[in-house]
DNA sequence: CATCTATATTCCTTTTTGGGAATATAATCC
DNA sequence: GGATTATATTCCCAAAAAGGAATATAGATG
């Protein structure tokens, strides 16, 4: 598999959004569904679903369906060394920055059944 | 020193341009000025400035002057642990692409004193 | 089948980005 | 000092990106 310019730039591209990287960073606690990423995230769900839709491309996340829900994952990276080695470095990187601490305490507390309905 | 999410992002956001990609996979084999890369690149000298302002506000390149040339350099990455993995993994990464070997083959052609003067 | 709900898509607006022409700046050379 | 030259900056335009409101879609549930 050869891999091009434009890989290494989609990747980095998905990556360069403050969003994105937090999604990210959430995802390594755990699979969260869309609308428990726009509860940690305050923004609108359109919005959520197309920066998931931009790392899925870069091959950052995956989903699985289930029933209504999507649940988003990261991805083990096998199918981009940069896609690996990104997320084997942010598994530390940013691991103790006050915005991302802030998020990851929240997250015990958003419950899918609780945070849905609207 | 504290990294925050925007350090990190500022990183990505630099390097996901192709231009400022290939900037940073030339300087890994010389130090180059403005009017080299703008003839490596076959872009507008204002635009090779206003990339190398991106990747050095980055902290990836840094510039030394002599004389009426400002001659561009990969830093050493001390200063940012996402600078220096990312200088680190793009010293092979994109080795033997296509578009960068074809660049890269290029080099040794583009002389300062041929090239300069226009 | 009608309704509800989670997500995706479309559409529109605002902001950001990349590009180049023109201009400013600073160093060199006569 | 005046001309030349390499680079930086400004300005403007076109394309891309991010955000949200509205809408479409698909699965679940009565």
């Amino acid at each position: 598999m050869e891999f091009i310019v434009k890989d290494f730039v989609k990747v980095m591209k998905a990556l360069s959004d403050p969003n994105r990287v937090k999604i990210v960073k959430m995802l390594q606690h755990k699979r969260m569904c869309v609308c428990e990423i726009r509860e940690a995230l305050q923004i609108a769900q359109p919005s959520v679903s197309k920066h998931l839709k931009i790392l899925e491309n870069a091959g950052l996340v995956d989903s699985q369906k289930d029933g209504l829900w999507a649940n988003y994952h990261l991805t083990d990276g096998s199918n981009s060394p940069y896609v690996a080695s990104l997320l084997g470095n942010l598994r530390h990187w940013l691991e103790d920055e006050p915005e991302m601490s802030e998020i990851v305490k929240k997250l015990p507390a958003i419950q899918r059944e609780e945070i849905c309905k609207r």
